[in-house]
DNA sequence: CTGTTAGCGCGTTCAG
DNA sequence: CTGAACGCGCTAACAG
């Protein structure tokens, strides 16, 4: 491995130069500069990110939060997704990244949490699937030690920014759909977790639209769980024109409940999981792209690392709608 | 943030006797060492992981090298198992990681990936999903300048080592217990990809049944493709009395196929993932601990980063099996 | 048994 | 515009 001594020597220059031109500093003739690049080419160098991030103490480092302990595995698709927008963006905006997972922070105190991301040289922390139980992050936000994005959630300060889409257009939108060619008058809508944003977020879309064509509209909490999507739809299913869920897996659940009642309606799900297109029902659903969101939380987290302020960014919904799908197997 | 000198002026001691007891010397009294950790515990001390990998070039580092692009979002799920069982395993052994795709390495060439992997002060490398193809991993893994672990591939230097569980035994196992009770003949083996280790190793299996229970066996390869599956299985599915598959995408694929040809034989797939539940046929699987095996990856890679020599690990397949399920839906 | 010293690879003043 | 010198937090000989 070639340090920067080696490349420092093979340009005939101080080794200062060489950081310098490495990053992008001002008063380098272009002379020097060009020199030493081609020594780092030649040299096949790459600079050592742990010297670097020992070294200069404001570094790129930050860390991915993402929550695998959910109720299903369905999840898993969206969490690589996540995972892998964010590895990509911060590949190319020269980031370092670690990945952890909620399970490694659980039973451990703030203090403990905040430590431990420090002895790792994290400056920053990007938060997925967030909800307001989780009260340790939430300390940790308010604590202010990191610069933080959250994800699909609202919360921001200084040091925190939200990065989410427009959840209650894309649900309004997705919902609409779903009707169009239905003779519809009333919708029951099976709603996400207690407290959740997106769950919130979601429920103002469906009752715009409700309010927009003038339905009869039921709002039931389904806690993201099939199992209760399921209960509810037997329980009121087969006097609602239209089932509007705020999940995918809560839509299978609403259409399995239907097909055992034998009635049909029009069933909507929320995300486009793989998963849709396995149960051998039609339904409708969202699928958004979590690589580009995740992506653009990393854009927002880099503005935060490099000196700005929280801030709230909806991303326009258009953006990150992949497609809309009716969903037949 | 405290740092060793904190600790050391705080125990009244030298920086080094604190690395000292940190790092589990000998030639520490009883008294200092407990001075020592009072003075830790005291700070709320941990040690800076980065500063230690710049410092002891015999670092824990290590990165997961992990598969996206492949098929399917099906193997997201596994995928996330082994994510997380290595990053417990890694935690409780005390070792660092990142997380790495393929998708990063493409188009890099093998210098650059070790330039790269260097710069990362990386030491070692779990490889997942390794397929012969991957022409550059193997290319990197002759190199030996990397202590690596392959998973579920057969190969060994002095710097790499395999780990896998037994795939010739589950399959044989699986398959079993798929036709018990039911009259059967012979068998249609879909297989997986060409040159794959597993799916050479499985087809050990399933020929070792057929010999034992005398039926006849065909075998086809099915790519790990749902949409081969079902082809193959259209045109010889009617003639088996039970079609068996080395993956449970292929299953559900052989078994859409056999549906739509009103035919009923036992269908086996293998891995149990979720999506198995959802198809609404019942099914046979077996369902691998992945989390697990890649803890053992990580156990053995830490074999190999403190001086062992690369080997060939078989985990008793007993260890690994979660479970037999007959899925239902 | 303990303290001193020299780096690891890099960023950053501050004189030239 | 350039380079010497110091330090980041820690490990590893080497003295004492």
């Amino acid at each position: 491995m070639s340090s920067i001594k080696d490349v420092a020597k093979h340009a005939g220059v101080a080794i200062s130069t060489v950081s310098k031109v490495l990053n992008g500093y001002p008063n380098v003739s272009e002379d020097t500069k060009k020199r030493v690049n081609d020594a780092i080419r030649e040299l096949n160098y790459v600079p050592n990110t742990i010297a670097a991030a020992l070294s200069s103490k404001q570094t790129g480092r930050f860390a991915i939060l993402i929550n695998l302990n959910t109720q299903t595995q369905a999840i898993d698709e969206i969490n690589m997704q996540y995972l892998s927008g964010a590895m990509n963006k911060a590949r190319e905006l020269k980031l370092d990244v670690i990945t952890i997972f909620y399970s490694m922070l659980q039973d451990k105190s703030l203090d403990e949490i905040i430590v431990y991301l420090k002895s790792q040289s994290i400056a920053g922390i990007i938060i997925y699937q967030m909800s307001k139980d989780d009260t340790v992050l939430k300390e940790l936000i308010d604590s202010q030690e990191f610069k933080i994005v959250v994800v699909d959630s609202y919360i921001v300060n200084e040091n925190t920014s939200s990065v989410w889409v427009d959840q209650a257009r894309a649900q309004y939108d997705v919902a609409k759909k779903a009707i169009e060619g239905s003779d519809v008058h009333n919708i029951l809508y099976i709603a996400g977790k207690e407290n959740g944003f997106v769950t919130e977020e979601r429920i103002k879309g469906i009752k715009q639209l409700a309010k927009d064509l003038k339905l009869d509209l039921r709002i039931e909490k389904g806690e993201f769980s099939e199992l209760q999507a399921r209960n509810i739809t037997m329980q009121y299913g087969k006097d609602y024109d239209v089932i509007v869920c705020a999940s995918d897996l809560m839509a299978i659940g609403a259409m399995n409940a239907l097909t055992e009642m034998d009635v049909y309606h029009p069933v909507c799900g929320f995300d486009g999981i793989t998963l849709m297109g396995y149960v051998g029902k039609q339904m409708h659903t969202v699928k958004q792209n979590f690589s580009h969101v995740s992506g653009e939380a990393v854009n927002e987290l880099r503005e935060l690392l490099s000196g700005g302020v929280g801030r709230n960014v909806v991303l326009d919904y258009e953006l990150v709608r992949l497609k809309y799908e009716d969903i037949i197997c």
